[in-house]
DNA sequence: CGAAGAATTGAGGTTAATCAACGAGGGTGG
DNA sequence: CCACCCTCGTTGATTAACCTCAATTCTTCG
């Protein structure tokens, strides 16, 4: 999909691999911008921390995904991994004399802005169930290709902890851990352990969402 | 046509001139994407609908800000004029052609995904108050070329209906009077009339956006 | 085996939503 | 000009949703 050599003609400073383990901080708020990072494999998360402590997580972000590009120079949010990750980091100043690039990474923004979009419809409209539900739904798109289907069901993995989960919805652990518990008892979802594969009944999970 | 200069933020607006009395439909959710619009004066606002009717507007836009971008031919989102508006219409096709265009966009959608961050944190993490209060502290920094200092006081206006601002900040329209009828009993901000002018004692204000 | 981390569940409290009444302009038509 | 209506805002009473605090279980890991 991507080619560096695409996008540094001149053969020097492409896309440098780098691997982070579980749950490392790639970029912290506040930092100077010097690279772009595109992923790899594994998953990144996106947030914000407020001074006491409260965070929120924006986005969770796949392979193919760019982050880390700032309009004056300073990361404004906290990139971490979720999974094992490889990313791709292009520096920065070498990355905005290509053009191509530069499309490149406008239309990654252009979907994040939409994905951004829907999570605010969520946050700021969504109850409790349909947040979750919402979040449910997304990781079953998000596995499509690899997705298991049996009839109705699909098998998916939730890759974050409650706690990660909560963040991402503006919900607390605890709600977001009775929501699951409901969703189980009404047969929308069923799995044996938290930390195990998880059958989602999308036809009964869709009218929850509050989207459709 | 297009002329390279006229994309700065600085220049006049070139594109096709258009005005729109307030609360009037420019984009409506689903519509086929053909012209990128930029705000040349007043205020339009982006927002999103749940089939149900709830509303979440995520973004209020004004002069030199750009609307109409997405990544797959079709609008995700409605815009509509708070104000009095008038924007600078590009047909879609001439400007994807335009690298300087093109950056000028990219440009303008780094500082939106930024604005979007900063509001899914009010959206998920803020209390009733601090969203008020952050909203108002917007207001004031968007009204700072023109802003009138009184020692502490600051003088604004507030542009949207308790409505609007409640779909804005995810609240109802009573909790959002409600959180102005408490900053004005603690002295945080005074006004005769709801669409009067508004003092804002920023000092005070500012500890109680949560961000701070 | 014990400790630590994560999830679940319950009880109770708090915040914001809901339901409802009322009041202050602004516009329109008689 | 005034009566009426309509929109918008404010405020109160009540309800519901979610949060907080706490206890318990399960799993993993040393």
């Amino acid at each position: 999909m991507i080619d560096d050599v695409e996008y540094q003609p001149e053969g020097s400073a492409s896309g440098r691999p780098v691997d982070f383990p579980p749950r490392t901080t790639i970029i912290d708020e506040g930092e100077p911008a010097r690279a772009i990072y595109r992923v790899v494999s594994g998953r990144v998360m996106l947030s914000k921390l407020l001074p006491d402590g409260r965070r929120q997580i924006f986005e969770v972000l796949g392979p193919g995904a760019i982050f880390g590009v700032t309009p004056n120079g300073k990361h404004d949010s906290i990139a971490e991994t979720l999974t094992e990750t490889r990313v791709a980091a292009f520096e920065r100043v070498t990355a905005e004399r290509s053009p191509a690039f530069g499309i490149f990474v406008a239309d990654h923004l252009k979907a994040q802005i939409c994905a951004l979009h829907d999570h605010a419809v969520l946050l700021g409209r969504k109850t409790a169930v349909e947040r979750v539900a919402s979040y449910i739904l997304d990781l079953v798109e998000a596995s499509s290709a690899d997705q298991t289907h049996n009839g109705d069901g699909v098998i998916v993995r939730v890759p974050m902890t409650r706690s990660e989960i909560a963040d991402y919805l503006g919900l607390t652990l605890e709600t977001v851990s009775r929501a699951f518990s409901k969703l189980k008892r009404d047969g929308v979802v069923s799995y044996e352990r938290h930390d195990g594969p998880m059958r989602v009944h999308f036809r009964r999970l869709r009218p929850l969402t509050g989207t459709f």
